[in-house]
DNA sequence: TCCCCGGGTGTACGGTGTACGCTGTGAGCC
DNA sequence: GGCTCACAGCGTACACCGTACACCCGGGGA
């Protein structure tokens, strides 16, 4: 009696269970509500199984983040053969719109335990930066660091930062006015704080193009990257 | 019957409550513990009370937790009259080591709901690359996104990278050796991955220095402001 | 002096991750 | 072809979480 439910409405389990499945589907439930709603009983039912069978092929909620991130990973590209700069720009790049498919995976890019496409990813960069861009060890790990900081920095504030798309920025514009009121006046705000509010009203106008910030830091890190590069290569 | 417990041993508590008391100690146990120690049931004990006790000075312990942010930008200077490029430099140290004290803090710096320190301090900034640097509005909102996303990025990484202390090293080192054989023998992986292993091993020596690292990073940005900056000043 | 109100209490509810023991079943062996 | 045995999935149970709600008592203003 193992797929007793095969005949639900929604048909949106399968036949039998594997740790593959299990860690897309999570990924799925976090894409689609955030890591509150992937909880291990929202996880068994979207699989048509009783939570504990999950611990069959996941050891604990902990290790199925961790396999989950694992993914993430695994859907960024590290181009080879263009050159470091724009393997490095492009690899960024993708990066981000990988966090940007999963937000869920901002902060915890880097665990203490990395699975296999986490370790293919680094190892790819680092070789990029010894053999392509001929750079030393050490500054290998300069660039590697400079360049995960700001990438994993700046998807977290566009994550953290909530107002990006119009609908969204109205309902929010809104709450947030009515919640920032609570600790001042909104003109004794504007009195109070005056460049900071220019900005959020750029924030909260549309304007405002991720993408094209993301890009202006990116390449000043990367001219600053390779600025520093030249007289590195011997040694 | 207000202070019934006054004769506990740990005499951790005082007479009445007061918001700022609960967020203090809050922050104290998740400085102590990490946020999975904070609970409303451990900061009520801590406190010498019962745990509902702290809704009355606090709505949610997501209200909580925004509040303790607070207190953590608080303890970040900008300093002013030293030259913008010395003062964001200098807030940027200050902003990883206050990172430092409170790593609970990482990834919730840029709240939706920012209270009265954090507005100031990001005033203060704009302030600084406004006037101070004279850099046009959009040139401001750059240097902001740069600097921001790598102190944040570092931060993270610095606090998710765990190899750091010494006697912490030895134990994860053990640790991550048998978590990572899971995926795949040492020998195998050393020749798989070669370029990798050889940073781990530089990470987990101790020979790792994060805060010069942080700097170097961080020269880089405020060099490529800095260069970026020269002929924006007319706008 | 009385009243009121606000801070601290107690209980309870729905949700979480997961330990433990059971059972039915399909694959491998004689 | 029949037997067996490991193992996937089940059910129950536990400890803990955030917090809603009703109560209650003591100190300050009228």
């Amino acid at each position: 009696m193992v797929g007793r439910a095969e005949g639900k409405g929604t048909g949106a389990h399968r036949r039998r269970l594997t740790r593959d499945l299990v860690v897309r589907t999570a990924v799925e439930i976090a894409d689609a509500g955030g890591l509150e709603a992937l909880s291990m009983r929202a996880l068994a039912d979207r699989l048509g199984v009783v939570p504990m069978a999950i611990y069959k092929h996941v050891a604990s909620k902990e290790e199925l983040l961790d396999a989950m991130v694992d993914v993430v990973f695994s859907e960024v590209e590290v181009p080879g053969g263009v050159g470091w700069r724009r393997a490095m720009r492009e690899r960024a790049i993708s990066m981000r719109q990988a966090l940007l498919r999963h937000p869920w995976a901002v902060g915890r890019m880097e665990s203490a335990t990395p699975g296999p496409a986490n370790l293919r990813h680094h190892n790819d960069v680092l070789r990029c930066l010894r053999e392509d861009a001929g750079f030393s060890f050490r500054m290998a790990v300069h660039a590697y660091s400079a360049m995960d900081s700001y990438i994993y920095g700046f998807a977290l504030q566009e994550k953290t930062l909530p107002l990006e798309s119009p609908e969204a920025a109205a309902e929010e514009a809104e709450r947030r006015a009515r919640e920032t009121a609570r600790v001042m006046v909104a003109e004794t705000l504007a009195r109070e704080f005056p460049y900071l509010v220019e900005v959020v009203a750029e924030l909260g106008s549309g304007r405002y193009d991720y993408a094209a910030e993301f890009e202006w830091g990116l390449d000043l890190i990367l001219d600053g990257i390779e600025r520093r590069g030249k007289g590195d290569v011997g040694e």
